[in-house]
DNA sequence: CCTAACTGTTAGGCTACCTAACTATGAATG
DNA sequence: CATTCATAGTTAGGTAGCCTAACAGTTAGG
């Protein structure tokens, strides 16, 4: 799909000033992820749980989506769920329609650690960004769509 | 230095917005790594060693300035450093002017394995931003710096 | 039915981090 | 200078998150 063809040496220069800011990013991710009682994974994980909404509107999550959607594999999803589970952050229930399945749902606890978690990084994030001139905000807002196809593509 | 304050809606916006675009970012970065021999981490280290030239120019760097250069305590840079050696593509040496130190420095093999692995990640990113459109580079190209200067202040 | 496909869990292993404790050297000071 | 304090790295021991392989239970199709 992609590969031995010479390349467009402009296209190689964008992939690697990219790159390199991804590989430099990471410790901005680490610094905001070191803050929080939640592990960057954990607060992935019950996020997607919080947008799958409440059981009671048949709702939950199986393991395997969760896995999907984290781009890991899915004994890496269940170890993930077990912990939350023990912290008490997200409960497992059987699938009504598919007794093989598992649906896993947030606790009102985990709801309360999803929504604190991710106030106190945007708020970290926002301190970080107000020292930006509006032309740079400007100019990174205006990426964000992009990198969002990016990633969209990969998971394709 | 930043904390307490209400903080502008609209920061908070492109705070949740660009924390969100790493979060997923980190897949990209997953699946480009896991094309290679080398390690992220590993990769990092030695494009570090890379940069601050060959032994024979007074170069090398020391332990706390590559785990500072990562983001990351001594020990674990420590670690790294000794697979890097065991793998023969790096070098730790006395330095001559403060001998509690120990100055690290790219072997031959060290150096090629750099280079192919950077071109490597290179092209598969390349592939990756070829399907977008030229708008959606420049848009890309254009946030780069900003990128840049957020990760800059980071390590201040 | 009975086999094949699918959903999760368990077991075992790896990498990359961390903190705490230690060794050795260097620098400062009375 | 001798002592003390600081700095540079290493070692030891632990954790989180990911992986593959092997397994158990369920469902669906021939």
């Amino acid at each position: 799909m992609n590969a031995i063809e010479p390349a467009d040496p402009r296209l190689l220069v964008l992939a690697q000033d990219f790159r390199e800011a991804l590989r430099h990013s990471i410790y901005l991710v680490r610094r905001l992820d070191a803050d929080g009682e939640l592990s960057a994974a954990q607060l992935s994980t019950l996020k997607m749980l919080m947008d799958a909404g409440p059981a009671s509107d048949g709702g939950g999550v199986r393991v395997g989506e969760i896995a999907r959607n984290l781009g890991v594999k899915v004994p890496s999803a269940t170890e993930q769920i077990i912990k939350l589970e023990r912290a008490g952050l997200a409960r497992r229930e059987p699938d009504p329609s598919d007794s093989r399945a598992v649906r896993v749902t947030l606790t009102g606890a985990g709801r309360t650690a999803v929504e604190s978690a991710n106030e106190r990084r945007n708020a970290v994030m926002a301190g970080i960004l107000s020292s930006l001139s509006d032309e740079d905000r400007a100019a990174l807002a205006a990426a964000l769509p992009v990198i969002g196809k990016i990633n969209a593509t990969l998971q394709a």
